[in-house]
DNA sequence: AAGTTATCGATAATTATTTATCGATAACTT
DNA sequence: AAGTTATCGATAAATAATTATCGATAACTT
């Protein structure tokens, strides 16, 4: 009998596995079967040893002397990640940002895909944004139920995040990726997660403001 | 002699100032002149001490009973992320997310100023996008100089991310905001700051995951 | 005026995350 | 075939960040 005690990942080595999935596709192109965590690791500024317990976290073994092989490892990832198929997901608010994010061929990678949108403005609804067609806000809870989809992305005014998000729940959405600079209430159960580009803003700034380089952030 | 051994704010603390600033500027309109850290904690579900923690960081004293002045908690928040006078900043990559960055009036609350687009594509130099104007890349430079500016926002392709990073740092720009899926490699004193979607995707999609019981983990 | 209590700040404890150490392994070199 | 070495994984140590404790303060209540 076979007992798997993977310790669930932390919130940081979550966060990193997207930027070793997007080396590891390079590597994939390049014919590169293997790749050790010190090579990883120099890639991304990193120590060799997180990017080894970051993979260790993900119930994958390397191989002393070669490192881990590149489709494995690719797989592994995407599947922890749920990346490999598909999630659907409706957007809310079909305006600057929402269009952005309508337009960006990168989430085919993520396993996101972006259904229909949703908007109050009426000479938006009917139109496409990039081939995604805009509904009225109303519609969303029929159609979140005939089309299964529980992935809602906020991208309308904060001033309407909050009150939107409670209707969202209603209609049965369970995850919400929140661009809005609003912090939501939603609850037990409903993942939220929060694109926040203040917070990213003020370490930028901070660190411009201090002169000093930016300290160990993730990423760069 | 006063002595300010004010430790650095750690990196998560520096994150959650803009947050507290909004709830700040929220309470200055309604006229509310003093804030407890239980208060904000509250609302956005984090721990009174550790609110205090992130205030006490900032060099400023709160009044038992009473809490922290709303108006100088708000000055002492923006004068430490240097958001009080606006930094002007140059927007590279005119496409579809530069465009909605260009378009959004929410960096004035940020201190900052997009005053000039840049970009290849010919169909696009010249024009306008939200009242900016689009340059062609080479002139970035030249202007860099006269204006003066330091802060480049990346929104262009990640295939072009690293080259046009190095052209910027050779062209004086000390500050990235990276929009792009790249890990740019930039000298020491070159600040970056990585806006990471696949970062906060993934653990999105990880909590949706984990949410689904329906296979646990069977096999690789 | 005296007692009560919400809140603060300093210090301590706990938890999370990163980094170091080191023996084991197996590919590579000679 | 034997020795060398890059890399792994397990365990331990160090560092970072959060959370708890508690006496001090001063606004509020009675
Ligand atoms: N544009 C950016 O670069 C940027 C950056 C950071 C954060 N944000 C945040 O993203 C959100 C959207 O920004 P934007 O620039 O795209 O704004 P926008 O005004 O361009 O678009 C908002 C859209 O939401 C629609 N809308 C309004 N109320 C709605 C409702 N109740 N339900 C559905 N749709 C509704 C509007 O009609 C509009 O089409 C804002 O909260 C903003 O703070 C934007
Ligand atoms: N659109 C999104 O929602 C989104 C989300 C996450 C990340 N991103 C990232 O942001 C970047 C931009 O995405 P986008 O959707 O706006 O792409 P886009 O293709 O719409 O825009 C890119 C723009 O950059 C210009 N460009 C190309 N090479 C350039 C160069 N060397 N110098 C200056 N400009 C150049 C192009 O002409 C185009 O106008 C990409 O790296 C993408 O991965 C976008």
């Amino acid at each position: 009998m076979i007992e798997k005690i993977l310790t669930t990942p932390s919130l940081p080595t979550v966060r990193r596995l997207p930027t070793y999935l997007r080396l590891l596709k390079e590597l994939q192109d390049e014919k590169q079967h293997y790749v050790s965590s010190t090579y990883i690791a120099e890639r991304f500024q990193l120590e060799p040893i997180q990017v080894r317990k970051d993979l260790a976290a993900m119930g994958i073994v390397g191989q002393p002397r070669l490192g881990f092989a590149v489709t494995e490892l690719t797989c592994a990832i995407m599947q922890f990640l749920g990346w490999n198929n598909a999630s659907e997901a409706f957007l809310i608010g079909a305006g600057n940002l929402g269009s952005a994010l309508a337009g960006y061929s990168g989430f085919a990678d993520y396993g996101l895909n972006i259904v229909a949108a949703f908007d109050v403005d009426k000479s938006k609804i009917g139109t496409r944004i990039h081939d995604i067609k805009v509904f009225p806000l109303q519609k969303l809870p029929d159609l979140a139920l005939r089309l299964h989809v529980h992935i809602g992305i906020l991208t309308l005014p904060a001033a309407a995040a909050q009150t939107t998000t409670d209707m969202l729940v209603q209609a049965g959405i369970t995850a919400i990726w929140n661009f809005t600079p609003v912090k939501l209430m939603a609850p037990k159960g409903v993942i939220v997660e929060k694109v926040d580009l203040a917070a990213s803003l003020a370490v930028l700034s901070r660190s411009v403001k201090e002169k000093l380089p930016l300290k160990i952030a993730q990423g760069a």
